[in-house]
DNA sequence: ATCGGTGCAAACTCTTTGCAGATTG
DNA sequence: CAATCTGCAAAGAGTTTGCACCGAT
């Protein structure tokens, strides 16, 4: 996905593309700004940060994103083909999901042929590996066996 | 599902309980302390709504969601057999996809046999045949032949 | 030169938190 | 009666907006 040529190819804009395209997963917007600079070595305001996004998102290039469990929306570049991830609830990351579960390519359908579909999200979130074995964290059969009294957790 | 036994059953909480019990789609928590009254009429403040939303979560009782394009989280109770839904980006109406991309009672489930799942939120935007019909959206072949520069929308 | 973009500050919205008094079990 | 919950106020986080200056086309 390139720089949509409609809008002006401003030093903040282009800044904020660029760090976009470098990153290996979505970004929030605070992160953007935070790697773009301080205000002193010519950053990027964050308000400014959010405009270019907007523009972008607008433009359809890049995707907006709002995770279950976080404030923050997420953005990245639009990806031709989607992606979808699953999310560990623990250590926060992201593992691209193999596929889609609507089908590859149909990223347009419709449902119920009447409901004309432009897009979808679909998150999976869990607990990685790692921080299973790290908390020791009982298997799904264990927990369907279940109550509900733990795994609260404080903020 | 019921009122979690687990959780004290006061004013606020069993007031907050009933409007969701009784309302047809998720309401987000404004709208539930809105629904119950005004401090003069003995309603239930805002920050008490959320208090009892986050009581409810916590037992699984109540399930939250944040969609792509409001910043306000939606809350309903939670049904026993999932649902997902198709939601109108005109309109904003919801209508419930029939069934889950992931199978009907797999909600729990592994990913490459590593990510333990415990849970997952699929969204479909899209048009509503209504809307379309109003708005002569053009259909699905139309679009995917597709340019970028149009339906930009102004905030 | 013009129109749109940016820095910056300030406003706004949604959500959380602190505290003292009221309620529940 | 003790522990928990609630009304209320005020603080926080994330995002948006207003305005004057600046820079891309």
């Amino acid at each position: 996905m390139n720089f949509p040529d409609t809008l002006r190819k401003t030093r903040s804009r282009l800044k904020v593309w660029e760090i976009l395209s470098d990153a290996p997963t979505p970004l929030t917007a605070r992160q953007i700004a935070q790697k773009a600079g301080t205000p002193d070595t010519k950053g990027v305001w964050l308000s400014s940060v959010y405009r270019a996004l907007d523009a972008f998102e607008k433009e359809h290039a890049v995707s907006k994103t709002m995770l279950k469990d976080s404030p923050e929306a997420l953005y990245a570049i639009s990806a031709p083909g989607h992606h979808h991830y699953a999310i560990c609830m623990n250590c926060k990351s992201r593992t691209e999901l193999a596929g889609c579960p609507f089908g590859e390519e149909s990223s347009l359908h419709t449902v119920d042929n009447d409901f004309m579909v432009v897009g979808h999200v679909v998150e999976v979130f869990g607990y990685c590996k790692a921080c299973r074995t790290k908390m020791n964290i009982k298997t799904p059969a264990s927990e369907e066996a279940g109550e509900h009294s733990h795994h609260r957790d404080k903020k």
